[in-house]
DNA sequence: CATGAATGAGCCTTCATTCAT
DNA sequence: AATGAATGAAGGCTCATTCAT
């Protein structure tokens, strides 16, 4: 899962590598900031540095520091997609399907709540990563509409389906920030409610 | 000067007034330029002269920028609990009384969508801000507590009051953020699930 | 509020004095201020407030911060000289008046060692404190050239006063500022070495 | 002499040039300004365009301003006692050697005297300049301990040299700042004091 | 005489970005 | 492909000083 992206482009000593991997390390070594201090908070020579790299290459990948913001995000998004996906394949009843999906998801939401944070306030500063965020968004519609037209379940409204993501997302954020702990709420609970909803949501 | 041109347009110019206006008027002017372009597109000098101040006034009145911003956050939070305090004790049916509400918090979500998008991420970033928000939020929890009380409803747990609220948050600031709109999806049909969500809650 | 709490302790209310009790009010407040934080550590409206008096009520008093220092630094001076001249007239054996004297002296410069500091600085960069400066000096001179004419002893020269005048005055300063104390010097045999320097300028 | 420190270091454009020589010359541009206008003069952007070079190199070389003046302190420090290391191993009688101290004490005391008027305060306000300030003193009266005891001379005690020192940097602050002139007094039968003086403390 | 709100020049510092090597 | 020195616009904040009341 994230181990690799975490873990094998940490920074042994690039110096001359194929652009691919030095993109990588560098997308890594930004996710690896945004997550932490926040996208204002992180500075672009620090990426360059935390990946083991100069100044300058961190510009030669990357127009600015926003098209590493969303570099960052996509490897994100992209791993998050890949790992639900694993999920959806990997059987199951509904009820453990879903199970594992929440463990997912909120595993997701803490290890990148730093990057979370920020990218809420981009979605609003600034219309490339809106965009991205709405074409997943799309994307998350479209899997929710055809896993239930796959199982025959009746057709639900893309509407409500909506609602489900605001309220999981939402709620997954809450735990990953550590609001329901702040509030003395239950963790488990919350959670045992999320996999109904999911559950129910998967058919 | 590009100055006369500007304040010509604003409020009757100051010119020592009491502490407390002037107060008022920075912080009003601070929740404007914060909702506009988000904490970090906001200099501190340009709220002190969107208010028709100088910059030494602004510091006068807030130790920093991110004082100036809680401010901002607290007058917003003020007179939102206002407004839901009203309508809660304007009487009617539940589904009125819902109808109301619903109305009512995606227009404070509309109107200060900027300033929330900066405020989620300051949650993260700091201390203060979150200390705050999580305030509000025991508060909210509290609020429903008795309302469901009141009405000798089923005791529902302070979990799934959580949940509800970040089901309406979140969808609310959907709707502000145009994110349905963006995604196709019909506004009203999500709009009356709140609806039904909230006149749930609220018995 | 607290301010008030704060404000009781401070100095007590004046509030329409007569000018010269304001004046010297303003003037002990900004020797205090200067003496503990340096001149430019000292804020003009801090000096007011520590006086119990408004912003606007120093600069009735003074053209400046400057002209703040300068008087604070004369009233220091004529106290000093005050206590000197007392010290030379209550009599004694050379020896007797020496030790006073020193003594005398070194209190003045721990006393006032950071108005001491500042005023150095500002020898420098501003006229007119350099020529008070020099003022106080030419009157050291002739007091001490008046004083061994009186005694009879042999005219000594002018220049050997002054190199007299620089030992003494920067050995005070170095007990003072604790650098003898630092540099694990005993402050005993240099007071000994000055008291006897002071005796034979004495006669 | 500080030639070599101010002027090989000055026209030549710099353009991608190593550190070193950056550095060396942001601080020899600190030190002329410090010493021009004093520390709370200099405005930090003025040093870098001084040196040749734009404001934001100047922070890649020093924490803040307060650095780049300890760092000014320290060359003129270091080269002082270079040249006074040259002097005392050039050999010659006792006066000789006293004579050419003095003369090259006075030329620094002179070139630098913006800058020691802005050192003592600092020493008073701000403990990094107190502590290096002091590691020189500790080191004068080191060498003069050595010096005497090189010589076989009587074992006079540390606290004699204090105030040796105390006498001819004061003395020597004199004479650099004009105090002689303003005052009338004669500035070479000063010096010769001061050499009498040295020639003694230094066997 | 006194107040204290208001001013605004100016300073220190940061950081995204460029470009010569 | 990579480096890292250099840039400089921009922004946060302070503080001496003014002036309307």
């Amino acid at each position: 899962m994230q181990r690799s992206l975490d873990q094998e482009l940490k920074t042994p000593r690039p110096r001359r590598g194929s652009p691919e991997q030095t993109r990588k390390r560098l997308v890594a070594a930004a996710a690896r900031l945004f997550n932490r201090v926040g996208y204002h908070g992180t500075d672009s020579n620090r990426i360059a540095q935390e990946a083991g790299y100069s100044t300058g290459t961190f510009y030669k990948h990357f127009k600015d520091k926003r098209e590493a913001f969303l570099a960052a995000y996509e490897t994100w998004v992209a791993s998050e997609w890949k790992s639900v996906g694993a999920e959806l394949s990997a059987g199951g009843t509904p009820e453990a399907i879903a199970h594992r999906l929440v463990t997912l998801s909120i595993d997701f939401h803490t290890r990148w709540r730093g990057l979370r944070s920020s990218l809420l306030e981009l979605v609003f500063a600034d219309a490339d990563v809106r965009r991205f965020y709405r074409k997943q968004r799309r994307r998350q519609l479209d899997v929710m509409a055809k896993l239930r037209a796959g199982i025959g379940a009746a057709p639900r409204q893309r509407e409500d389906d909506a609602i489900h993501l605001f309220t999981t997302e939402r709620t997954f954020d809450a735990i990953a920030q550590g609001e329901l702990r702040d509030l003395g709420l239950n963790r488990e609970a919350v959670i045992e409610a999320m996999i109904k909803k999911v559950t129910a949501a998967l058919g």
